[in-house]
DNA sequence: AAAATTTATGTAGTTAACTACATAGTTAGC
DNA sequence: GCTAACTATGTAGTTAACTACATAAATTTT
């Protein structure tokens, strides 16, 4: 874009730019999917995957190693679920706990999905021009925020302007 | 976060990671708007700061010139409007245009808001360690999205990979 | 000058995240 | 062993973006 403000104003709009960013991609990836008729949702990936790693584990252990609030693995489990893509049982013990795995559908369809979580990678490789760096800013940003929210250094900030009047 | 699996993933689930970065920081503003009680909605500060710059345009300008469709920015004006922060008249050569601009209610408070702003601005600068070349990287995600959109990208990888097969 | 196309705005419904609240089961304290 | 606090899951409603469609006005084509 030409006259883009919010490239403009820099820094002071990083969340809206972050935002704008995953957007479009989220968005195009979605297009693709409808486009190719995939059974699933984009945003399934992040659970397919994990559940390719641990196999069996709980709605809030998926939360908290993806950094969701619960009620968001909730929804996306109970999709999928119903898709017939997750099983799911209680767990003995706590009986409170679901435990989730995938089903011997989701693993058949597994190896179709690689090929489009592949090309999907090798997409975003290439807008990236093979330097990978912006991830360690990332990583920064992600330690600095676990370290204070941002919240709370927003409020800093705002208290000490009001104090300096 | 110990085992961060989205981390982990590293470029693969960059949408994901972008997206989680700033879902926390508008949340943490949203909190902090909250508290402080403040009139107006954190996502109408591009609106704010593009017609300070600007004084008087339609909707579809403002759309195109912060990269939104224009039904995003339809949504705000109205809400803004309905608060009393916006001006509108119709444009006498194109009937069809909404000329908006910023109501004396809104230049009056634009005082207070950018205290706000210039707070948000500080925390931004402080979780970026006062490095700001991720704005480069993102610049240049931006330029390739604009060269050929993430669709097209996604999509040729995939036929590709169908190919080799 | 009529018809077709484009542009500006608006409306309705979708998505993926969230918070706040509710409920049931588990653990800890006394 | 009872009560209180915590944890796991689930539900309802919110938010900010979107797409698809609708309509009216302006512009272009024929």
């Amino acid at each position: 874009m030409d006259n883009d403000f919010i490239k403009e104003l820099g820094y002071k709009s990083l969340d809206s730019r972050l935002k704008r960013v995953s957007d479009r991609m989220s968005r195009d990836i979605r297009k693709l999917y409808k486009e190719l008729d995939v059974d699933i949702e984009p945003n399934w990936y992040l659970i397919f995957m994990f559940l390719q790693k641990k196999e069996k584990c709980s709605i809030s252990y998926i939360a908290e190693h993806l950094g969701y609030a619960h009620p968001s693995i909730v929804v996306i489990v109970k999709k999928m679920s119903e898709k017939g893509y997750l099983k799911t049982e209680q767990d003995h013990l706590d009986k409170r706990k679901q435990i989730i795995s995938l089903s011997d559908k989701a693993n058949k369809l597994i190896p179709k999905l690689e090929i489009l979580w592949n090309s999907c990678e090798k997409a975003i490789l290439d807008i990236l021009d093979n330097d990978l760096s912006i991830l360690t800013y990332l990583d920064n940003i992600d330690l600095k925020l676990e370290e204070t929210s941002f919240h709370f250094r927003f409020k800093q900030e705002y208290l000490n302007s009001k104090n300096k009047l």
